[in-house]
DNA sequence: CATAACATACATACTAGTAGGTACAGCAGA
DNA sequence: TCTGCTGTACCTACTAGTATGTATGTTATG
Protein backbone atom coordinates (compact mmCIF):
# COMPACT_ATOMS: atom_id res chain seq x y z
CA UNK A 1 0.00 0.00 0.00
CA UNK A 2 1.56 3.13 -0.80
CA UNK A 3 2.04 6.56 1.31
CA UNK A 4 -1.41 8.12 0.27
CA UNK A 5 -3.35 4.88 0.54
CA UNK A 6 -2.00 4.44 3.89
CA UNK A 7 -2.37 7.89 5.38
CA UNK A 8 -6.31 7.77 4.02
CA UNK A 9 -6.93 4.45 6.15
CA UNK A 10 -5.16 4.95 9.29
CA UNK A 11 -7.44 8.47 9.17
CA UNK A 12 -10.29 6.21 8.40
CA UNK A 13 -9.85 4.55 11.77
CA UNK A 14 -9.05 7.28 13.81
CA UNK A 15 -12.63 9.52 12.48
CA UNK A 16 -14.09 6.46 13.70
CA UNK A 17 -12.00 5.81 17.14
CA UNK A 18 -11.72 9.08 17.92
CA UNK A 19 -13.59 11.68 16.20
CA UNK A 20 -12.35 14.48 14.10
CA UNK A 21 -11.43 17.10 17.30
CA UNK A 22 -9.80 14.21 18.96
CA UNK A 23 -7.71 13.04 15.89
CA UNK A 24 -4.27 14.80 15.37
CA UNK A 25 -2.00 14.83 12.00
CA UNK A 26 0.18 13.57 14.50
CA UNK A 27 -1.53 10.56 15.34
CA UNK A 28 -2.24 10.04 11.83
CA UNK A 29 0.82 10.01 10.89
CA UNK A 30 2.29 7.61 13.68
CA UNK A 31 -0.57 5.06 12.51
CA UNK A 32 0.51 5.28 8.89
CA UNK A 33 4.05 5.30 9.66
CA UNK A 34 4.54 8.04 7.49
CA UNK A 35 6.55 11.30 7.72
CA UNK A 36 4.71 14.90 8.82
CA UNK A 37 6.79 16.09 5.09
CA UNK A 38 5.14 13.42 3.59
CA UNK A 39 1.59 14.15 4.67
CA UNK A 40 1.63 17.39 3.74
CA UNK A 41 2.67 16.65 0.47
CA UNK A 42 -0.38 14.35 0.30
CA UNK A 43 -2.80 16.03 1.25
CA UNK A 44 -2.96 20.51 2.42
CA UNK A 45 -3.91 19.68 5.80
CA UNK A 46 -6.00 17.75 8.28
CA UNK A 47 -9.72 19.01 6.63
CA UNK A 48 -8.19 17.48 3.49
CA UNK A 49 -7.22 13.87 4.71
CA UNK A 50 -10.73 13.89 6.32
CA UNK A 51 -12.43 14.51 3.47
CA UNK A 52 -10.82 11.67 1.39
CA UNK A 53 -11.15 9.52 4.25
CA UNK A 54 -14.92 10.43 4.98
CA UNK A 55 -15.57 9.82 1.07
CA UNK A 56 -14.17 6.65 1.23
CA UNK A 57 -16.31 5.14 4.30
CA UNK A 58 -19.73 7.03 2.62
CA UNK A 59 -18.80 4.75 -0.89
CA UNK A 60 -18.29 1.75 1.40
CA UNK A 61 -21.58 2.45 3.10
CA UNK A 62 -23.41 3.36 0.01
CA UNK A 63 -22.27 0.02 -1.95
CA UNK A 64 -23.31 -1.88 0.74
CA UNK A 65 -26.96 -0.62 1.14
CA UNK A 66 -27.35 -0.85 -2.21
CA UNK A 67 -26.38 -4.70 -2.28
CA UNK A 68 -29.12 -5.28 -0.37
CA UNK A 69 -31.82 -2.97 -1.73
CA UNK A 70 -31.03 -3.97 -4.86
CA UNK A 71 -31.25 -7.72 -4.39
CA UNK A 72 -34.35 -10.30 -4.92
CA UNK A 73 -37.21 -10.52 -2.60
CA UNK A 74 -40.42 -8.27 -1.49
CA UNK A 75 -39.66 -4.86 -0.33
CA UNK A 76 -39.97 -6.32 3.32
CA UNK A 77 -37.51 -8.47 2.43
CA UNK A 78 -34.95 -6.49 1.37
CA UNK A 79 -35.09 -3.55 3.93
CA UNK A 80 -35.30 -6.40 6.79
CA UNK A 81 -32.07 -7.98 4.90
CA UNK A 82 -30.61 -4.71 5.09
CA UNK A 83 -31.04 -3.82 8.36
CA UNK A 84 -29.73 -7.30 9.86
CA UNK A 85 -26.84 -6.82 8.15
CA UNK A 86 -25.90 -3.94 9.84
CA UNK A 87 -27.28 -5.91 12.77
CA UNK A 88 -24.53 -8.21 12.45
CA UNK A 89 -21.67 -5.98 11.99
CA UNK A 90 -22.55 -3.74 14.49
CA UNK A 91 -19.34 -1.61 14.42
CA UNK A 92 -21.61 1.97 14.01
CA UNK A 93 -21.49 4.13 11.24
CA UNK A 94 -18.56 5.73 10.49
CA UNK A 95 -20.43 8.55 8.49
CA UNK A 96 -22.60 9.04 11.15
CA UNK A 97 -20.49 9.17 13.95
CA UNK A 98 -19.30 12.42 12.26
CA UNK A 99 -22.17 14.02 12.72
CA UNK A 100 -22.02 14.80 16.19
CA UNK A 101 -18.92 16.84 15.50
CA UNK A 102 -18.95 20.39 15.37
CA UNK A 103 -15.92 21.11 13.23
CA UNK A 104 -17.33 18.80 10.65
CA UNK A 105 -20.48 19.86 10.88
CA UNK A 106 -19.58 23.85 10.61
CA UNK A 107 -17.37 23.37 7.46
CA UNK A 108 -19.96 22.81 5.12
CA UNK A 109 -16.99 20.97 2.38
CA UNK A 110 -16.96 18.15 5.04
CA UNK A 111 -20.51 18.14 6.25
CA UNK A 112 -21.80 17.87 2.27
CA UNK A 113 -20.96 14.21 1.88
CA UNK A 114 -22.32 13.26 4.82
CA UNK A 115 -25.68 15.18 3.87
CA UNK A 116 -25.21 13.34 0.47
CA UNK A 117 -24.92 9.71 1.71
CA UNK A 118 -28.02 10.25 4.20
CA UNK A 119 -30.23 11.59 1.40
CA UNK A 120 -29.44 9.14 -0.71
CA UNK A 121 -29.90 6.42 1.84
CA UNK A 122 -33.60 7.83 2.31
CA UNK A 123 -34.42 8.44 -1.24
CA UNK A 124 -33.04 4.97 -1.83
CA UNK A 125 -35.06 2.70 0.61
CA UNK A 126 -37.93 5.19 -0.03
CA UNK A 127 -37.87 4.08 -3.43
CA UNK A 128 -38.17 0.18 -2.38
CA UNK A 129 -41.02 0.85 0.06
CA UNK A 130 -42.98 2.67 -2.76
CA UNK A 131 -42.31 -0.18 -5.30
CA UNK A 132 -43.86 -2.56 -2.43
CA UNK A 133 -46.72 -0.23 -2.07
CA UNK A 134 -47.16 -0.60 -6.03
CA UNK A 135 -46.73 -4.15 -5.86
CA UNK A 136 -49.79 -4.33 -3.74
CA UNK A 137 -47.42 -5.97 -0.97
CA UNK A 138 -47.64 -3.00 1.38
CA UNK A 139 -50.52 -1.30 2.41
CA UNK A 140 -51.30 2.19 0.56
CA UNK A 141 -51.52 4.15 3.73
CA UNK A 142 -47.76 3.94 4.08
CA UNK A 143 -46.00 6.87 3.92
CA UNK A 144 -42.75 5.59 2.11
CA UNK A 145 -40.56 9.41 2.16
CA UNK A 146 -41.48 9.70 6.35
CA UNK A 147 -40.79 5.70 6.68
CA UNK A 148 -37.23 5.63 4.76
CA UNK A 149 -36.59 8.26 7.13
CA UNK A 150 -37.64 6.45 10.38
CA UNK A 151 -35.54 3.32 9.06
CA UNK A 152 -32.43 5.36 8.86
CA UNK A 153 -33.13 7.09 11.51
CA UNK A 154 -33.29 3.77 13.81
CA UNK A 155 -30.40 2.62 12.48
CA UNK A 156 -28.64 5.49 13.43
CA UNK A 157 -30.33 6.11 16.89
CA UNK A 158 -29.73 2.03 17.51
CA UNK A 159 -25.64 3.18 17.48
CA UNK A 160 -26.45 5.87 19.64
CA UNK A 161 -27.72 3.68 22.82
CA UNK A 162 -25.62 1.38 21.51
CA UNK A 163 -22.31 3.07 22.37
CA UNK A 164 -24.66 4.33 25.70
CA UNK A 165 -25.23 1.16 26.59
CA UNK A 166 -21.51 -0.69 26.05
CA UNK A 167 -23.90 -3.36 24.35
CA UNK A 168 -25.71 -4.19 21.40
CA UNK A 169 -29.02 -4.92 22.75
CA UNK A 170 -30.83 -1.73 22.77
CA UNK A 171 -29.78 -1.71 18.82
CA UNK A 172 -31.17 -5.09 18.53
CA UNK A 173 -34.34 -4.06 19.84
CA UNK A 174 -34.18 -1.12 17.98
CA UNK A 175 -34.30 -3.23 14.56
CA UNK A 176 -36.89 -5.61 15.95
CA UNK A 177 -38.89 -2.97 16.60
CA UNK A 178 -38.86 -1.08 13.57
CA UNK A 179 -39.62 -4.25 11.65
CA UNK A 180 -42.33 -5.24 13.36
CA UNK A 181 -43.68 -1.92 13.37
CA UNK A 182 -43.27 -1.96 9.47
CA UNK A 183 -44.49 -5.92 9.23
CA UNK A 184 -47.82 -4.42 10.12
CA UNK A 185 -48.22 -2.82 7.27
CA UNK A 186 -47.35 -5.76 5.14
CA UNK A 187 -50.49 -6.57 3.07
CA UNK A 188 -51.89 -10.33 3.80
CA UNK A 189 -50.16 -9.97 7.96
CA UNK A 190 -52.71 -7.79 8.94
CA UNK A 191 -56.31 -8.36 11.00
CA UNK B 1 -25.32 33.30 40.36
CA UNK B 2 -22.69 31.62 42.21
CA UNK B 3 -19.81 30.81 40.90
CA UNK B 4 -20.04 26.60 40.89
CA UNK B 5 -23.91 27.22 39.28
CA UNK B 6 -22.03 29.13 36.57
CA UNK B 7 -19.62 26.67 35.92
CA UNK B 8 -22.09 23.62 35.59
CA UNK B 9 -23.84 25.88 33.30
CA UNK B 10 -21.18 26.80 30.96
CA UNK B 11 -20.10 23.70 30.92
CA UNK B 12 -23.56 22.15 29.86
CA UNK B 13 -23.62 24.60 26.94
CA UNK B 14 -19.89 24.14 25.99
CA UNK B 15 -20.49 19.59 25.72
CA UNK B 16 -23.83 20.72 23.66
CA UNK B 17 -21.63 22.80 21.76
CA UNK B 18 -18.87 21.22 21.09
CA UNK B 19 -18.66 18.24 22.90
CA UNK B 20 -16.12 16.83 25.44
CA UNK B 21 -12.86 16.22 23.68
CA UNK B 22 -13.65 19.88 22.22
CA UNK B 23 -14.63 21.31 25.59
CA UNK B 24 -11.50 23.00 27.57
CA UNK B 25 -11.59 24.05 31.30
CA UNK B 26 -9.95 26.80 30.04
CA UNK B 27 -12.76 27.12 27.64
CA UNK B 28 -15.49 26.72 30.57
CA UNK B 29 -13.76 29.08 32.74
CA UNK B 30 -13.61 32.08 30.20
CA UNK B 31 -17.50 31.37 29.85
CA UNK B 32 -18.21 31.19 33.18
CA UNK B 33 -16.52 34.23 34.25
CA UNK B 34 -14.31 32.42 36.61
CA UNK B 35 -11.00 31.89 37.59
CA UNK B 36 -8.94 28.81 36.96
CA UNK B 37 -7.91 28.49 40.71
CA UNK B 38 -11.98 28.37 41.12
CA UNK B 39 -12.73 26.22 39.12
CA UNK B 40 -10.43 23.50 40.52
CA UNK B 41 -11.37 24.48 44.05
CA UNK B 42 -15.20 23.79 43.49
CA UNK B 43 -14.36 20.38 40.83
CA UNK B 44 -11.51 18.01 40.93
CA UNK B 45 -11.16 18.42 37.20
CA UNK B 46 -12.61 18.36 33.68
CA UNK B 47 -14.38 14.85 33.98
CA UNK B 48 -15.75 16.03 37.60
CA UNK B 49 -17.15 18.98 35.89
CA UNK B 50 -18.60 17.10 32.83
CA UNK B 51 -20.17 14.53 35.51
CA UNK B 52 -22.33 17.56 37.50
CA UNK B 53 -23.73 18.72 33.73
CA UNK B 54 -24.42 15.71 32.75
CA UNK B 55 -26.17 14.72 35.44
CA UNK B 56 -28.34 17.91 35.37
CA UNK B 57 -28.82 17.65 31.69
CA UNK B 58 -30.49 13.84 32.00
CA UNK B 59 -32.35 14.99 34.95
CA UNK B 60 -33.84 17.58 32.85
CA UNK B 61 -34.69 14.90 29.77
CA UNK B 62 -36.41 12.77 32.15
CA UNK B 63 -38.82 15.13 34.25
CA UNK B 64 -39.54 16.40 30.97
CA UNK B 65 -40.51 12.80 29.22
CA UNK B 66 -42.17 12.27 32.00
CA UNK B 67 -44.12 15.00 32.12
CA UNK B 68 -45.91 13.98 28.70
CA UNK B 69 -45.99 10.28 29.02
CA UNK B 70 -47.91 9.93 32.80
CA UNK B 71 -49.90 12.27 31.31
CA UNK B 72 -53.59 11.59 30.43
CA UNK B 73 -54.90 10.18 27.11
CA UNK B 74 -54.65 7.13 25.34
CA UNK B 75 -50.80 5.50 24.55
CA UNK B 76 -50.74 6.34 21.36
CA UNK B 77 -51.30 10.47 21.96
CA UNK B 78 -48.56 10.46 24.90
CA UNK B 79 -46.16 9.30 22.43
CA UNK B 80 -46.98 11.45 20.25
CA UNK B 81 -47.16 14.41 22.89
CA UNK B 82 -43.71 13.36 23.94
CA UNK B 83 -42.29 13.17 20.26
CA UNK B 84 -44.17 16.21 19.31
CA UNK B 85 -42.55 18.45 21.77
CA UNK B 86 -39.31 16.76 20.91
CA UNK B 87 -39.62 17.98 17.63
CA UNK B 88 -40.58 21.30 18.42
CA UNK B 89 -37.52 21.65 20.49
CA UNK B 90 -35.70 20.34 17.87
CA UNK B 91 -32.62 21.04 19.71
CA UNK B 92 -31.11 17.91 19.71
CA UNK B 93 -30.05 15.53 22.69
CA UNK B 94 -27.32 16.94 24.76
CA UNK B 95 -27.18 13.09 26.67
CA UNK B 96 -27.30 11.79 23.04
CA UNK B 97 -24.67 13.66 21.70
CA UNK B 98 -21.92 12.60 24.42
CA UNK B 99 -22.36 9.13 23.05
CA UNK B 100 -20.16 9.76 20.15
CA UNK B 101 -17.47 11.38 22.12
CA UNK B 102 -14.64 8.31 22.90
CA UNK B 103 -13.68 9.63 26.11
CA UNK B 104 -16.74 10.12 27.85
CA UNK B 105 -17.79 6.47 26.42
CA UNK B 106 -14.25 4.89 27.81
CA UNK B 107 -15.48 6.68 31.58
CA UNK B 108 -17.63 4.38 33.38
CA UNK B 109 -18.06 6.72 35.69
CA UNK B 110 -19.39 9.19 32.56
CA UNK B 111 -20.94 6.87 30.38
CA UNK B 112 -23.06 5.33 33.36
CA UNK B 113 -25.86 8.13 33.65
CA UNK B 114 -25.99 8.24 29.81
CA UNK B 115 -26.72 4.24 30.31
CA UNK B 116 -29.41 4.74 32.50
CA UNK B 117 -31.11 7.69 31.09
CA UNK B 118 -31.78 5.30 27.94
CA UNK B 119 -32.83 2.63 29.96
CA UNK B 120 -35.33 4.83 32.22
CA UNK B 121 -36.72 5.99 28.89
CA UNK B 122 -37.05 2.53 27.13
CA UNK B 123 -38.77 1.29 30.32
CA UNK B 124 -40.95 4.36 30.54
CA UNK B 125 -41.86 4.19 27.14
CA UNK B 126 -42.19 0.18 27.02
CA UNK B 127 -44.90 0.87 30.39
CA UNK B 128 -46.47 3.08 28.37
CA UNK B 129 -47.16 0.88 25.10
CA UNK B 130 -47.72 -2.40 27.84
CA UNK B 131 -50.81 -0.46 29.17
CA UNK B 132 -52.18 0.20 26.41
CA UNK B 133 -52.01 -2.97 25.00
CA UNK B 134 -53.55 -4.23 28.44
CA UNK B 135 -56.19 -1.60 27.28
CA UNK B 136 -56.96 -2.76 24.25
CA UNK B 137 -56.15 0.22 22.45
CA UNK B 138 -52.68 -1.03 20.50
CA UNK B 139 -52.49 -4.62 19.01
CA UNK B 140 -51.89 -7.48 21.06
CA UNK B 141 -48.92 -8.20 18.14
CA UNK B 142 -46.65 -5.33 19.49
CA UNK B 143 -43.82 -5.69 21.26
CA UNK B 144 -43.36 -2.98 23.72
CA UNK B 145 -39.49 -3.61 24.63
CA UNK B 146 -38.75 -3.44 20.80
CA UNK B 147 -41.03 -0.45 20.20
CA UNK B 148 -39.72 1.62 23.00
CA UNK B 149 -36.22 0.89 21.86
CA UNK B 150 -37.48 1.80 18.04
CA UNK B 151 -39.10 5.09 19.24
CA UNK B 152 -35.96 6.18 21.22
CA UNK B 153 -33.74 5.40 18.53
CA UNK B 154 -35.72 7.50 16.35
CA UNK B 155 -35.42 10.21 17.95
CA UNK B 156 -32.03 9.71 19.06
CA UNK B 157 -31.28 9.25 15.22
CA UNK B 158 -33.07 11.68 13.98
CA UNK B 159 -30.81 14.71 15.34
CA UNK B 160 -27.75 12.63 13.72
CA UNK B 161 -29.70 13.20 10.29
CA UNK B 162 -31.03 16.54 11.60
CA UNK B 163 -27.28 17.97 11.61
CA UNK B 164 -26.12 16.27 8.72
CA UNK B 165 -28.65 17.95 6.54
CA UNK B 166 -28.06 20.93 8.59
CA UNK B 167 -31.73 21.38 8.65
CA UNK B 168 -35.04 20.00 10.35
CA UNK B 169 -36.50 17.91 7.62
CA UNK B 170 -35.34 14.19 8.05
CA UNK B 171 -35.97 14.60 11.72
CA UNK B 172 -39.91 15.86 11.40
CA UNK B 173 -40.05 12.79 8.47
CA UNK B 174 -38.54 10.18 10.80
CA UNK B 175 -41.00 11.72 13.68
CA UNK B 176 -43.85 11.32 10.98
CA UNK B 177 -42.81 8.05 9.63
CA UNK B 178 -42.50 6.37 13.62
CA UNK B 179 -45.72 7.49 14.68
CA UNK B 180 -47.70 6.28 11.20
CA UNK B 181 -46.07 3.14 12.16
CA UNK B 182 -47.17 2.92 15.36
CA UNK B 183 -50.36 4.09 14.05
CA UNK B 184 -50.97 1.13 11.93
CA UNK B 185 -50.68 -0.93 15.35
CA UNK B 186 -53.32 1.41 16.76
CA UNK B 187 -56.77 -0.71 16.81
CA UNK B 188 -59.96 0.67 15.20
CA UNK B 189 -57.43 2.65 12.56
CA UNK B 190 -56.75 -1.07 11.33
CA UNK B 191 -58.30 -2.68 7.86
C1' DC C 1 -15.35 41.75 72.88
C1' DA C 2 -10.80 40.86 70.71
C1' DT C 3 -8.04 37.99 68.30
C1' DA C 4 -5.71 33.80 66.92
C1' DA C 5 -6.61 29.71 64.03
C1' DC C 6 -8.59 27.87 60.30
C1' DA C 7 -11.36 26.93 56.32
C1' DT C 8 -13.44 28.75 52.12
C1' DA C 9 -13.21 31.12 47.91
C1' DC C 10 -10.82 33.12 44.27
C1' DA C 11 -6.62 34.60 41.46
C1' DT C 12 -1.84 34.47 39.10
C1' DA C 13 2.09 32.17 37.44
C1' DC C 14 4.12 28.26 35.84
C1' DT C 15 4.60 23.39 33.82
C1' DA C 16 5.16 19.46 30.32
C1' DG C 17 3.10 18.09 26.49
C1' DT C 18 0.09 18.40 22.20
C1' DA C 19 -2.19 20.75 17.93
C1' DG C 20 -1.63 22.04 13.52
C1' DG C 21 1.19 23.69 10.81
C1' DT C 22 5.54 26.10 7.80
C1' DA C 23 10.19 26.07 5.91
C1' DC C 24 13.64 23.85 3.95
C1' DA C 25 17.15 20.45 2.89
C1' DG C 26 18.17 15.91 0.85
C1' DC C 27 17.48 12.09 -2.17
C1' DA C 28 15.84 8.83 -5.68
C1' DG C 29 14.11 7.98 -10.22
C1' DA C 30 12.80 9.51 -15.15
C1' DT D 1 18.65 17.97 -13.74
C1' DC D 2 14.14 18.51 -12.58
C1' DT D 3 10.23 16.69 -10.12
C1' DG D 4 8.09 14.08 -6.76
C1' DC D 5 8.62 12.53 -2.34
C1' DT D 6 10.39 12.30 2.28
C1' DG D 7 12.75 13.78 6.69
C1' DT D 8 14.11 17.24 10.16
C1' DA D 9 13.74 21.46 12.40
C1' DC D 10 11.12 24.90 13.98
C1' DC D 11 6.98 27.73 15.34
C1' DT D 12 2.88 29.65 17.92
C1' DA D 13 -1.14 28.55 20.36
C1' DC D 14 -3.54 25.68 23.26
C1' DT D 15 -4.49 21.67 26.94
C1' DA D 16 -4.92 20.09 31.43
C1' DG D 17 -3.18 20.78 35.33
C1' DT D 18 -0.05 22.22 39.69
C1' DA D 19 1.88 25.48 42.83
C1' DT D 20 1.45 29.34 45.28
C1' DG D 21 -0.55 33.23 46.65
C1' DT D 22 -4.40 36.38 48.87
C1' DA D 23 -8.94 38.02 50.52
C1' DT D 24 -12.79 36.86 53.16
C1' DG D 25 -15.33 34.77 56.24
C1' DT D 26 -16.10 31.42 60.63
C1' DT D 27 -15.49 29.59 64.52
C1' DA D 28 -12.59 28.87 69.08
C1' DT D 29 -10.42 30.98 73.00
C1' DG D 30 -8.74 34.61 76.34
Amino acid sequence: MDTRERLIESTRELLWERGYVGTSPRAIQQRAGVGQGSMYHHFTGKPDLALAALRRSAEDMRAKAEGELSGPGTAYERIEAYLLRERAVLRGCPVGRLTQDPDVIADDVLRQPLEETFDWLRQRLSRVLAEGRERGELAAELDPVATAATIVATLQGGYVLARAAASAEPFEHAIRGVLGLLATAVKGRRG
